[in-house]
DNA sequence: GACCAGGCACATC
DNA sequence: GATGTGCATGGT
């Protein structure tokens, strides 16, 4: 953290967000594996559809790596069916499962001892897991101190001024990383309270009012309202 | 009826 | 390296 005033910046915000939203209490899910499995079904899918592909798979009782790996295709896709692109999904799912079977004995917690550096290009190396859902896999089912980017993220940095929206996603990573402590429930809390803020007030230029960081980031802002990234 | 939602892989230029 | 496209459903 050697450019302390852009820390506090960030500090800052943070403060503004959790004022205004409240502890977030994410990832919502019950168990680590659960939670693996929501980050590969929101994939550009919103999350109140992916509620209803993880309580069909909950009914059904396959919501363990390997169940799911060898349950019946069209099945699988029925059960997908509300969080959309359900044959890609299936695939996706079953991608992960594979990996966490074969090489951690379908255990996360004994996915997780790995380094966290290794574990990630691990992840990345699986078909269907990207940069944004192996961070959220790290940081919301392993504990692991990774700082999710995602769209949210991208947009009210935009909106805002606060960093390069549309810098690579390692680079955005780096930033947060670089600049607030190493703390893996801290940053759970802000990548979330970024897509509140994100949801509720960066959409449009119409939905600024009483968006918490107004306050805060006045003349920061950029001149021009961005496009998402 | 367009547009968006807690992306990713692949093709093409 | 940037840009475009397919993937699917459900809410606004």
């Amino acid at each position: 953290m050697e450019n302390m005033n852009e820390s506090n910046i960030l500090v800052n915000i943070y403060r503004r967000l959790e004022a205004h939203f409240g502890p977030t209490g994410w990832w919502p899910g019950d168990s680590p594996f659960e939670v693996a499995v929501g980050a590969i079904l929101t994939q550009n899918t919103a999350w109140v559809n992916v509620e209803k592909a993880i309580a069909n798979l909950k009914e059904s009782e396959w919501l363990t790596p390997e169940l799911l790996i060898t349950v019946d295709d069209d099945a699988l896709h029925e059960a997908l069916r509300p969080s959309g692109y359900f044959r890609l999904k299936t695939v996706r799912l079953r991608n992960f499962c594979r990996y966490l079977v074969e090489h951690h004995g379908g255990c996360m917690e004994t996915m997780a001892k790995l380094p966290v550096e290794r574990l990630r290009l691990e992840l990345l190396a699986i078909q269907g897991i990207g940069p944004e859902t192996a961070d959220c896999i790290l940081l919301y089912a392993c504990g692991k101190p990774v700082f999710v980017i995602d769209a949210y993220t991208r947009r009210v940095l935009g909106r805002h001024g606060i960093a390069e929206a549309t810098a690579p996603y390692e680079a955005l990573r780096h930033y947060f990383e670089e600049h607030l402590t190493r703390d893996e429930g801290f940053w759970k809390e802000y990548h979330a309270l970024f897509v509140y803020v994100g949801k509720d007030f960066c959409r449009s230029r119409a939905r600024c009012d009483g968006c918490p960081l107004r306050p805060l980031l006045r003349g920061r802002e950029p001149a021009a309202w961005p496009r998402d990234p």
